[in-house]
DNA sequence: CTGAAAGCGCTTACAG
DNA sequence: CTGAAAGCGCTTACAG
């Protein structure tokens, strides 16, 4: 089939192809009634402008990038960022804006996509991901001018936009409620060590535990996955003392560490108590059905979009709060049991 | 920062805009000295060719769309989409392709999305997922000409290309598994009935049954989340004459099953084996781990993207078949306790 | 309010 | 082997 281009509907029409572009684009230049007219046949004729001609004229690409930094496998297995996928594009479709996704396996790979795309004009703005201590994407995004919003934070984003939650927050009410319950022995399996958010948990945990008076408050480091969550809670719950309540850092290693529990005989929540971070659907499909921290992720992932979308427009870059994430107590939770 | 173009390569190397696009491109028309002066100098300067001015003087856009037709929770849950994106993806940043996503409400939104892109010249072609009996996806495609290879099938795709895989033969062999180990009375919880793969699943149990004399071969329709999943299960066994074996489609059902059999008291394997479609790494978190169906899912996303280049390229359209799921018999499925 | 024209940054016949 | 020029399909000052 052949496309119809804006010559067509200016033939049709009997105008000129400014006039067409024009009444498409809204702009003053045509009388209402001609405007009607030819929004009417390029409707008619199915016309849709040439997205390199018109990025070419100087527009917009109307796409935003984003990279996604993790191995398929692991990908694949935490909703969070199918989640966050989803929402960003709820956004960005409501605006005609695409959405432009590259697998990277590292940063250096990453900042590479992103020269790449600037010079290309492959899209307006990117969404960063995984923000980490010290990034060495931030200095070249502010470099490139390429606008951006970064995931994650607070802190560590230079002169870029950021939209955040308040982990830290998130994380002493998770263990207040814990202590309220009776624990005093709670330990954590933490996130990849190098992203910033872990960081920022684990400084959290440390701190509210010294706070409250509790003892050894350890956090064992890991990498997300189901293998590392169960490796890490086999650790904790053979070694002397062992914890009472363990929090992970997102659900697939606290299902893990549930089954893990449960293959060493361990009554939950009976004798250990489980809290996930991540409050995905999966938390409800396990026996007991699990204690969460649980955000709006599509909800995160449009108001990142929104964000990008603004300072794409031209907005100054902002640092914005998104909502903090809040404890939905299930059956992994309870009283430890006396003994 | 200001992004260079062929012009300030050309003014560097002292050449024609016409030579660096040679040189770029490996067209002949240039000497090889020449050729590798031009591109030093570009790499040297960071050039990258505007998407917008090539793909307008002819060029493809090196884009491949995507449209995912889930809400955005179950889009989450499954690992199904993020892994067969993490393999599209591989193949396509190998060819500089880039991927563009969008999530949509159902299929009418969909083909509205292909004309769009289509009229953009957004995109080179099309992946076309969650193909149903009958798909109106499948004409549009068509008559646009826009270069699309569905994942699915076999069956159904029209004159469009396709990348299958035999789900027939991997339902007939955990059924015949299934009854080599006592199984006599097993029931299914179905996908989605409208997809063809469910159909075609659904007509292979039916037919196996038979042709193995098991009586009620019945099958629960579902939509591939937890709830249904468990909602299923619950109806399947409390049922006289209950099931001792129970097939889902997803793993995310397997493991609300699993879960529901445990609440009502029902050993598995021991009362009830469970088996699950798509083995992903949560079958293997779950307690007991899942008996499950699985195949490479990032490699069948690869072969599809493979395929869609090829037919970008030119070639005819064909009808490939990817490799079949194979069983991996875990902790979930025995012979059933004689009762 | 409307039309004719330049220009965005490439690619690709077409001459030399 | 190389250069000058046309053209892809838009947008946007610039004249009328």
């Amino acid at each position: 089939m052949k496309r119809p281009t804006i010559a067509d509907v200016a033939r049709r029409a009997g105008v000129s192809k400014g006039a067409v572009s024009y009444a498409l684009n809204g702009q003053p230049g045509v009388s209402e009634a001609t405007r009607q007219r030819i929004l009417a046949i390029a409707a008619e004729i199915g016309f849709n402008p040439s997205r390199a001609a018109r990025s070419l004229s100087g527009a917009t690409a109307d796409a935003v990038g984003l990279t996604l930094c993790r191995p398929a496998r692991t990908l694949g297995i935490e909703p969070f960022f199918m989640e966050l996928i989803s929402g960003v594009e709820a956004e960005l479709s409501a605006r005609s804006y695409a959405l432009t996704l590259q697998v990277v396996a590292d940063q250096e790979a990453e900042v590479a996509v992103y020269r790449r795309w600037w010079g290309e004009r492959r899209v307006d703005g990117v969404l960063v991901c995984d923000l980490r201590a010290d990034d060495r994407r931030v200095p070249v995004l502010e470099e490139l001018g390429l606008p951006a919003v970064v995931i994650g934070g607070p802190g560590g984003t230079g002169g870029l936009a950021s939209v955040w939650s308040d982990d830290a927050a998130a994380l002493v009410e998770t263990v207040e409620y814990l202590v309220a319950l009776g624990h005093r022995r709670i330990a954590r399996v933490g996130g990849l060590p190098a992203l910033l958010h872990t960081e920022i948990r684990t400084e959290a945990f440390t701190q509210v535990c010294r706070r409250l008076g509790l003892a050894d408050a350890v956090t064992v480091p890991s990498d997300y996955t189901g293998e590392e969550g169960a490796r890490a809670t086999r650790r904790l719950l053979s070694s002397a003392g062992r914890p009472t309540a363990v929090i992970y850092d997102n659900d697939v290693m606290a299902i893990a560490g549930l089954s893990v529990a449960q293959e060493m005989g361990l009554a939950v929540p009976g004798e250990v108590s489980i809290v996930a971070w991540d409050d995905s659907p999966l938390c409800q499909l396990v026996h007991p059905p699990l204690t969460a921290l649980g955000r709006d992720i599509p909800a995160y992932g449009a108001h990142a979009a929104r964000e990008l979308l603004a300072v794409i427009g031209g907005a100054p870059a902002r640092q914005v709060q998104d909502g903090t994430a809040h404890l939905t107590p299930r059956g992994s939770t309870a009283p430890p049991r006396a003994s």
